[in-house]
DNA sequence: GTGGTCTAGACCACT
DNA sequence: GTGGTCTAGACCACG
């Protein structure tokens, strides 16, 4: 799997590392029970330090979609993914209400908004099912 | 209207201002054209420092939410509020690409995930009309 | 002479009213030893408080364009109009260097930029001769 | 690179940091890419606070002319610095007019007042090529 | 009384 | 060590 940071942006690092191997997730690059590579090796490729990747798996543990094996390294959580419980749905609207807000504040209609999140939604989803390079 | 700032968040507080008072003009609680608190007053009564609340009505000055006049204070942009250009619709996507990817991960479907986002919408759209407490 | 102010304007207006009366004055449209509207009446036409058209009289007067009479009011410098001596120099000096600073680092080649200062002397000179409102 | 700053000037020392940061760029002192002092070390450096650096790079960073990252620091626009489009064509007429009125108030014809133009011009861009030192 | 600027000192997130 | 954020207190320009 191909990740691409952006250096320059205002999302942190991690954050990017994090948002990228949740998508990767999503889209069925990476499978459950799969091997991640070592924080060593992936910030060495990155060319990134490696205190910015350990970050990124923590958090990712933390929120349950990956399992980090002292010995093995990490892994996709092979068997329970986290599930769209209530807590994450608050998060949900949490994070979308002020972009619909801006949005609305620009003028889009409702429309057009929900044709911007589906399209986020399917250029993610319609990917599944692509093989693990 | 009525701000509501959570101090523990990790949102800055700028930011939350920010966005309480671009959903306060989505909704219609906010007129174009409407006066703002000064920043002392407004730093006065949420507690917070003046510089904090300065930052928030700068930025939205520089997004074209707000104009700053030099002793009237702050007033909502009372003409042509900022459109939905292609930057924003960019930066929308991108805000909106890592959410769905969460959701996915989490095992929302499409209908689900696209109805939270127009629960976000319609919950500050619908009040548009309301009057100005 | 018709003043336009712009109150919106990161430019604070007692000097937008002095470079309007200066470029009255270069225009033609106020000729030496004419007479200028008392702080209370131009203050009033203008809306705007009466401590402003005042601090830019005094303003002017300091630079040597007008004269202030405790009961005539203020007039225009009726003889010696303030010469292009080497402070004024310098001051134009140090004010165009950073506009032409920025200018080339935005790519405009010397003859552009050369245009365009030559368009805004052309746009106020070529008025010239016109007459008194 | 030497800042030189005016504490006793009427012009914010944040703006006379941006401005003379720009004509480093204009001059080829500052090249594409460069690394700029940490606002730490340079306020230091000029004996200034850390915020007055601070704004005075976020204000360039927002015109385009800076890229901050978030550990490396400050850097010099690499590839494409902002161009010279309509709106800043705009806001330089908008500030040479006064000038120019002046300008003509005292006499200077307007072979004199391009002369000026010019000259502030070719003092800045002359030096272009220049090392690094 | 309003925002604009500057200073000072502190804590945190990021790498 | 870097920038980002917040606080606090001060002076000034503006109107």
């Amino acid at each position: 799997m191909i990740i691409q940071l952006d250096l320059e942006s205002d999302i942190p690092i991690y954050r990017q590392l994090v948002n990228q191997i949740i998508e990767g997730i999503a889209t069925g690059l990476l499978n459950p029970g799969e091997q991640l590579p070592s924080v060593r090796s992936l910030a060495a490729d990155l060319g990134i330090n490696l205190h910015t990747v350990n970050k990124a798996y923590t958090h990712l543990k933390q929120e349950g979609f990956l399992q980090i094996h002292r010995q093995k390294g990490a892994l996709i959580q092979p068997h329970s993914m986290p599930q769209a419980d209530t807590p994450f749905k608050h998060k949900l609207m949490a994070e979308v209400r002020p972009l619909a807000a801006e949005a609305i504040c620009r003028g889009m209609n409702e429309d057009a908004f929900i044709a911007a999140c589906r399209a986020a939604y399917s250029s993610i989803h319609h990917n599944k099912g692509g093989t693990t390079p």
